[in-house]
DNA sequence: TGAAATATATCGTCTTACGACATATTAAAT
DNA sequence: ATTTAATATGTCGTAAGACGATATATTTCA
């Protein structure tokens, strides 16, 4: 839909296009990742953390407020997110031996089986998305 | 944290770290974009409405229907996302004069500058970031 | 020993998403 | 023309996830 620009600053009619279609793309992407993961048992959000703990940069395991920050959301939500992810069996909570307000995360063998196969395939999918995302963003950015 | 392979087809602990540093990487963006949004008081979906609408490739603006299919969501969670849009006088809903089952969907002033504001700072954040988030795929995909 | 700091948990509320179902309008079939 | 299909939108109940505010347990520090 074609419009006026109403003020200097403002975006083209074309760099909305591009804004939304990178948009678009990445959606795409996130769709894709969100069908996998109900297809075994998980919300996108699930699949995220069991990511984030496997995938843990340091050599100790992450505790709930570090997982916290990692994920970008406030510690109160990652409670919840551990609670459901440890009822449904993905996950285990072991209190830290030597701080006991401590408590560390890893995955049981049924959340490594999942996050394995999600694993997988998020990897064959990026690499068929990889250059188009990669594209989009060029358009835009160097516009 | 280290772990053994369990089976052939299981990625190696460097994979899982280069998967959840994309994974990083997107939520960072996305992160910046919410907060943005709830800056002007909106949420991240309501945000990626506006501008789907703004942005939408054709030259009809967009219906419920269309607009879902856009978003990848159903069409009743559309009317959800519209109805408070509309409610926070971001969005206009005028009924098609021809067929009267469609509804279009356009911003309001209030809409568009909200939306203008929010676009200009996500390009240039997005060419803070392009490099990095393209770096980290290109890592991922190659490895 | 008492106070501050830290980690985790709980509660109430909001947005978003869904499936299932309902309603209105138009198109197609007979 | 009237019934039947299809289409677009809306409603309802439920759940995940996010937040702020508040609470509890544990450790550290004064």
């Amino acid at each position: 839909m074609t419009r006026s620009r109403a003020q200097k600053s403002d975006l083209t009619d074309a760099e909305y296009r591009k804004l939304a279609a990178f948009r678009q793309a990445l959606r795409g992407f996130v769709a894709f990742s969100a069908a996998e993961a109900a297809a075994i048992g998980l919300t996108p959000r699930q699949h995220q953390v069991l990511l984030a703990i496997r995938g843990w940069p340091d050599s100790m395991p992450p505790n709930i407020k570090s997982l916290a920050e990692r994920m970008m959301i406030r510690h109160n939500s990652a409670v919840g997110l551990i609670q459901r992810l440890e009822a449904a069996g993905f996950i285990q909570r072991i209190e830290s031996s030597g701080d006991r307000r401590f408590i560390q995360l890893s995955l049981t063998p049924k959340g490594e089986a999942a996050l394995a196969a999600l694993s997988a395939s998020h990897l064959t999918e990026l690499r068929q998305r990889g250059p188009r995302l990669v594209e989009m963003l060029q358009a835009l950015i160097s516009g």
